[in-house]
DNA sequence: TTGTATGCGTTATCAA
DNA sequence: TTGATAACGCATACAA
């Protein structure tokens, strides 16, 4: 039973607090606590007894500014309230955690200028690296290019600038834009509208290039006043789908590809305000499978994307690069899958 | 034009290299760079200019160890899955961004041996303060009254251990479970069991408190086999059902009020599988109005919590904690609103 | 207006 | 096995 002298208040206690109450030097505490091997058995036990007793907890910071390494991450993402981003959040907490890393939650609000805000935040707190989703108006590249060079590693998921050289984890956007455009070729549908992301983004890319690769192949006709840009808010979808209801009746679409589900959501809202029926008046399918997507009153077909795993493949990447050199940047591309339910007209 | 000579790669420039590149101390720089007003025109300018080319972060480690403050707050949230909590993310995150801090994530997965590492954890990043919902089985409550004696400030949301003298905001979680379970007898119903939450955490005992209180006001039985717990997960709400429907038929109750909606959804798979029809075979409430909950087969009734308010209400109290010592503990008690959907049997 | 010394809490390094 | 010293990057306090 060792007596503490001076009991101090949790939270404050420092190396130099423990030593002087044993009378011994700080190294020796720090040798003890970090069980470096080479202190004595008893004065160990000593020093252990006594922090516990102190209430002693390692200062990271000052740690971090020794070691150059925080074991911290941020996660950057445009928009928390869109159920596929609190998935991939679970997946890179799991990995993370067990890691011993934490993460700090960025949110750009699909703004690209808090999303460099919050980035160089992350940058000057010495976060060990980031993994991001691009807001749905980043475009300069070269702000994450110069990222790349420095000594912080940097993983994009889902929403990612390509070909710039750095980690990308996603789906195969393309070739699922591709199937579920085909699915309503197949369903007879021949004036297909797209409602498309924004930005420079893999994603809306993607997305599009798939669905136009799709008409082509299929010899199906393309209508360029059927492409309306979006972005990816459910605010954008009715906007842009009340823009395709304002075209004359016969060149309204019979079916409407939206780029996410939450623009199918906006969407669905408005085709129901005009007083049209999904799937007869007018098919639509989306791309993410949302939570909320097999509930709606006409559920939707869409994607199914693995967001879990996402968020798993991304924080492990990222690690890896932390912490070993000669790990390559590589673009992941996860299996996603078509989910046939009943917005399609394929089920009537 | 300033010439640099020696061109670092972004994010290791520190106020030395600066101050080597122009021939002044790294004082200087660090006056010039944080506005002290104390520097020439001229030379701030200078230095401005060169930190700028030289990509020149400030480093928060460092400036951390010096002033204590991390301007960093901690968020350690049971169950990322559950819609209501994003939401609450959502709104914490925009008073914390405004601010001027960042927040870490941390998920205890409903695990108090989780929660306790977390809470460890960011005590050793030196988070400025912490907000925590508690997980099912938190139950030791000196471990927090421990760290709100130190000065990382701490505030509970939605779920809290209450009585200890730290801040709590959530809802009128009594009132709210008397109103809907006074809403299920006024509708008739004679049998009425509660799945219960779990552990000490104050959501638990007092949704069973406004549960059994309005029982008794009404004049109705209350029978202790219809009082299960649950916990706080879907599973849960599923298993507590079958111990409900494996009751004999007499003793079956004819509604049902869950703690959350996670739970309901649990207990209407379970009704669902048993044949049964909600609400004309058996009503069903819960709590919390997640974000399926409206769009279920049968629309959910339910409480309806402002958890965008309860993020902000939550930051902004534990900002205030941390910035103003005279601020006081209190228990703040958002307006919740009763969602009448189709389970309960109203709108038939 | 500018610079020097010192300390924040920890660890690497070298010496004893 | 233990200790003294310096360093991480910055800012406070004081001196010039």
């Amino acid at each position: 039973m060792i007596e503490i002298r001076s009991l101090k208040v949790a939270g404050k206690v420092t190396l130099k607090h423990i030593a002087d109450e044993l009378g011994v030097s700080a190294m020796t505490v720090s040798r003890a606590l970090n069980n470096s091997g080479s202190v004595q058995g008893k004065t160990q036990e000593r020093i252990l007894e006594t922090a516990r007793q102190m209430g002693y907890r390692p200062n990271h910071i000052a740690k971090s500014l020794v070691s150059r390494r925080t074991y911290t991450l941020g996660v950057v993402i445009p928009e928390i309230s869109h159920s596929f981003f609190p998935e991939v959040i679970r997946g890179i907490e799991q990995v993370v955690y067990d890691k011993g890393y934490q993460i700090i939650l960025a949110h750009s609000s699909e703004d690209a200028v808090r999303e460099q805000e919050v980035v160089e935040m992350l940058l000057s707190k010495r976060v060990d690296g980031i993994m991001i989703s691009c807001s749905q108006n980043t475009e300069d590249a070269s702000f994450f290019e110069n990222i790349a060079k420095t000594d912080t590693r940097i993983v994009f998921f889902d929403r990612c600038i390509e070909d710039i050289g750095i980690s990308c984890i996603g789906v195969n956007d393309r070739n699922a834009a591709y199937k579920i455009t085909e699915h309503l070729i197949n369903l007879g549908k021949r004036r297909i509208a797209h409602l498309k992301g924004s930005g420079k983004v893999s994603i809306t890319k993607n997305r599009l290039l798939g669905f136009e690769e799709a008409l082509h192949q299929n010899r199906v006709n393309t209508f360029s006043e059927l492409i309306i840009e979006s972005g990816f808010q459910e605010k954008g979808g009715y906007e842009a789908m009340k823009i395709l209801l304002d075209l004359p009746t016969h060149k309204r679409p019979d079916a409407v590809f939206a780029v996410n589900d939450p623009v199918a959501f906006g969407a669905m809202e408005a085709i129901n305000e005009a007083g049209l029926r999904i799937p007869e008046d007018m098919a639509l399918v989306g791309f993410s499978d949302d939570i909320r997507s097999p509930l709606m009153s006409v559920p939707l077909t869409t994607i199914h994307q693995p967001a879990y795993d996402i968020g798993t493949k991304a924080a492990s990447k990222l690690i890896r690069l932390i912490e070993n050199d000669k790990e390559l940047q590589e673009k992941v591309m996860l299996i996603s899958t078509l989910k046939v339910r009943e917005s399609c007209g394929a089920n009537q």
